[in-house]
DNA sequence: TCAGCATGTGACTACCCGGTCATGTGGCCT
DNA sequence: AGGCCACATGACCGGGTAGTCACATGCTGA
């Protein structure tokens, strides 16, 4: 008989003061970004959070509650926030909205680059078989919402009807999650975590760069997916709850 | 005073017998697929392998410098042969010179899935620190080659000359790298290694269907980096040096 | 034959880990 | 006041780890 574990914190984290419980959050993060699940040691979160060990015993069954709940939670609010913030629903252009996600994404990227980081082991097969499941539900859901995506496209008549959605979903997806980040290695000479940790060096990279890159990207994808011409004065809009969980998912 | 770390194995190493040099090797690349670089355990890969845990440190200075020889040297080998083997550079269109690299790439996965997910660490930034030096090194070697690739694809005519040829090189990585991950696994609905690990069920993805996919890949690619219309009738012919040490850096 | 040396060996050390638990503490209700 | 209970604490346990080292083994060359 397996003890069952819950797959949530318990109460009593719910019950703390909410800056113990940020920085529980926080150190966690670091741990995770810095050391990747595998090599997460809960003895350091512990010391970094300023709390005993037998408390966190009392918050979750285990690491892989904490972690679970790092990304589901802590990084779908902020990221939810980010994309509420960032991306006015504007009707018009399929690849001009999915450019205003793709930038949304990847601000929300720079400015939280330890949880990209850890989000990363999503999408990165090798490591914990007990993270197997979870990459496996997290890929059907990334996978179903970025068809959603192109399916809108298609309706609007810039995405080309006669494609395999699937292989298309995962061409963007691949774009999104790995090109996007190569891009970025390569502007910027630098990892993203150590990029953000020097705040002074945001100069290098500004903003309208970040734009002009984030076209040339959707510019190679829209050549890919999209008709060979591009159709003018489109006015659609992406229904903005596909877009909010797509963007949830990735990234 | 750091204690010089020498990034070879030691001499004694290359003196073994073939055969137990060749149980250590296979030791590893279990260890290294099944627990990630953080997760493997010398002790475990000593016992695997039926060699003293003394003995070890008489090859290798530590976990690093037998990964590195993992990747360099074996990877690069049995690669290498593969290439040799699956690709007849055959000249003429340059699309289907690219669909037989992947072709000859995804068999080389098919075949050696754990290499593959050991490789994948190159791909991941997070994980150890000790890492990103050599992700790092792979990362210029491997854009520099897709690079000298598409030029070649640019001097034949088939890719455009108005090109990022950076972000050209890499969309094509991520595709090989990522997309084509996601499209085999939602083929085969199961990890690589998992696959591979039952080969009575390679009759559920045979041969053709995976050119087929690869050739669907290549056609997106084609279309995002290539002319509106295919360009007919090319005879060219990829340099031989560039595809092998392209191939050897990806995948 | 035997000395000398490269190589093999696994018990051992020092350390860190996840997880437990007996004990301590502080607020709330009666 | 006193009893109760949710929560906090860190010493402790069993176990796994990286790396060491004193000794064993076996080959080589004189």
């Amino acid at each position: 008989m397996v003890a069952p574990m819950s797959t949530m914190p318990k109460d009593t984290f719910f019950n703390l003061p909410p800056d113990k419980r940020a920085r529980i959050a926080d150190a966690a993060i670091d741990e995770f970004a810095e050391k990747g699940y595998t090599g997460a040691s809960i003895s350091r979160i512990v010391a970094k959070a300023r709390i005993a060990k037998g408390s966190f015993y009392q918050y979750f069954d285990g690491k892989i509650v904490l972690f679970k709940w790092l990304l589901y939670d802590v990084g779908s609010q902020r990221k939810l926030e980010a994309i509420k913030e960032l991306t006015p629903p504007e009707p018009g252009d399929f690849w001009e909205q999915l450019s205003a996600m793709f930038i949304a994404g990847l601000r929300f990227g720079l400015n939280n680059p330890k949880l990209s980081r850890i989000a990363a082991v999503l999408w990165h097969p090798s490591g914990d078989p007990e993270l197997q499941g979870m990459i496996a539900e997290f890929q059907v859901l990334a996978r179903r919402n970025w068809k959603l995506l192109l399916q809108q496209g298609q309706a609007m008549g810039q995405v080309r009807t006669d494609l395999d959605l699937d292989l298309a979903a995962e061409l963007v997806l691949s774009q999104v999650m790995m090109g996007m980040d190569l891009a970025i290695q390569r502007k910027i000479g630098m990892d993203l975590i150590e990029f953000c940790a020097h705040p002074e060096l945001e100069s290098s990279f500004p903003v309208e760069q970040q734009r002009a890159l984030v076209d040339q990207i959707i510019e190679l994808v829209r050549r890919s997916i999209g008709h060979c011409e591009p159709v003018q004065g489109v006015q659609g809009r992406i229904d903005v709850d596909v877009i909010r969980t797509a963007m949830q998912d990735s990234d």
